[in-house]
DNA sequence: AGCAGATTTGACCATTCGGTCAAGAGAAAC
DNA sequence: GTTTCTCTTGACCGAATGGTCAAATCTGCT
């Protein structure tokens, strides 16, 4: 006699536990990222599956249970590229080596970068308990070695906190707002990044060169 | 015998219309801008303008052509900024008079910012062609400005493209990602526009200066 | 005042949406 | 093969949504 839910624990136990959760997490990053939540519909997620809409339900409790195991998910990786610049190594590169790595993710995962700017735009009402802890925290801490870099003079002096944020608009730019650029540049598949590639190391490397 | 739709004719003819138009797309505004296209309702709307839902439809004939009549009547002044940037002038203070003149109206007029995002975000489905036609035709001829600046070793060298690409991102995150900036910063008030007003001036500065 | 057209709305409708349920189909342990 | 648990889905439900309509009210004009 069970009075757990059907789906047991948070862990998917067996094989098409496994199987069926990442499709259906696949399908919403999918559906949500192109029609934010309030667009997205559960039907356009289960055909997007190819599985039935109550059999969504078996595996997620909600809608919105979907959305916040997929933002869960994608949390950790959508922060790493900043938890990968270190305070040792020279200052200009490694700042240049996060807006090209933030660049790559913009092109590489362009729908992942769209969730998170759907939710953000509209007031971030499901992500505001991680922006103001795991988000916060680690740009408090990389804006401390920003600020110690320029107190060392090896950057020219700037606002860490707002350097970070131009970085961010830049790089995300080119996946969020993808549909403008293409209208405006008419670009072959992605040849535009190469550009972008380049205009953004000029554009941080003459910012920061001391 | 009418065969017009009840409100007559595009412009609105009485005291009445005009006032009640404009209401609705304030009202519009504020609602498309929070919640998006999709996640917005006829109700919602109806509510915050402070009329009956079949009252709103007396005057726009559906959803979508408040949407409609709220683009159509924003594109010009969105776009003005742009329109400023004159080829005579000091060529680097003309590009920064850009970022603060769209900085400005980050923080002046963040609903309209957000709706253009939530458009766009979602791969700009009702604005496409204005994207393709007026926005791209200004952007060909300011970004050959630009370009006719660099020739002359008046800035730096650049692409033009991506240029303007990088002001509209950088200004337009702090209307569009207010939330998260917000949860970062905790600001009193409009306190961090004042920091991103030379955070960006020393950004497009030192890129910009031969 | 009285008329014509403009304005407003309560009631209603069809569709869509998130979610439930009970019953059936599969898989696996014995 | 039987049992038990997992997995799947057609049918259904209540609420919300975009939109309609006819009737009622208001406004401006003569």
């Amino acid at each position: 006699m069970r009075i757990e839910p059907k789906m047991p624990g948070r862990q998917p136990r067996t094989r098409i536990q496994k199987k069926n959760t990442e499709t259906i997490l696949e399908a919403a990053l999918e559906v949500f990222s192109q029609h934010g939540f309030r667009g997205a519909t559960l039907d356009q997620i289960a055909k997007a599956a190819g599985l039935s809409k109550p059999n969504l339900l078996y595996y997620f409790p909600s809608k919105v249970a979907i959305h916040r195991a997929l933002i869960d998910g994608l949390m950790k990786t959508w922060l790493d590229p900043l938890r990968e610049m270190k305070a040792d190594g020279d200052p200009v590169e490694e700042v240049i080596a996060y807006v090209l790595r933030k660049l790559e993710m913009a092109r590489e995962f362009p729908r992942e970068s769209r969730l998170f700017a759907n939710e953000i735009v509209q007031g971030a009402p499901n992500i505001m308990d991680k922006i103001e802890g795991e988000l916060k925290n680690l740009v408090e801490e990389k804006a401390a070695v920003i600020e110690g870099w320029i107190e060392q003079g090896q950057i020219a002096p700037c606002n860490p906190y707002h350097l970070i944020f131009s970085i961010w608009s830049t790089t995300q730019h080119y996946a969020d707002f993808d549909a403008q650029i293409r209208g405006i540049l008419h670009p072959e598949g992605d040849a535009h990044f190469e550009q972008a590639r380049h205009h953004l190391e000029t554009l941080f490397r003459r910012m920061l060169t001391p």
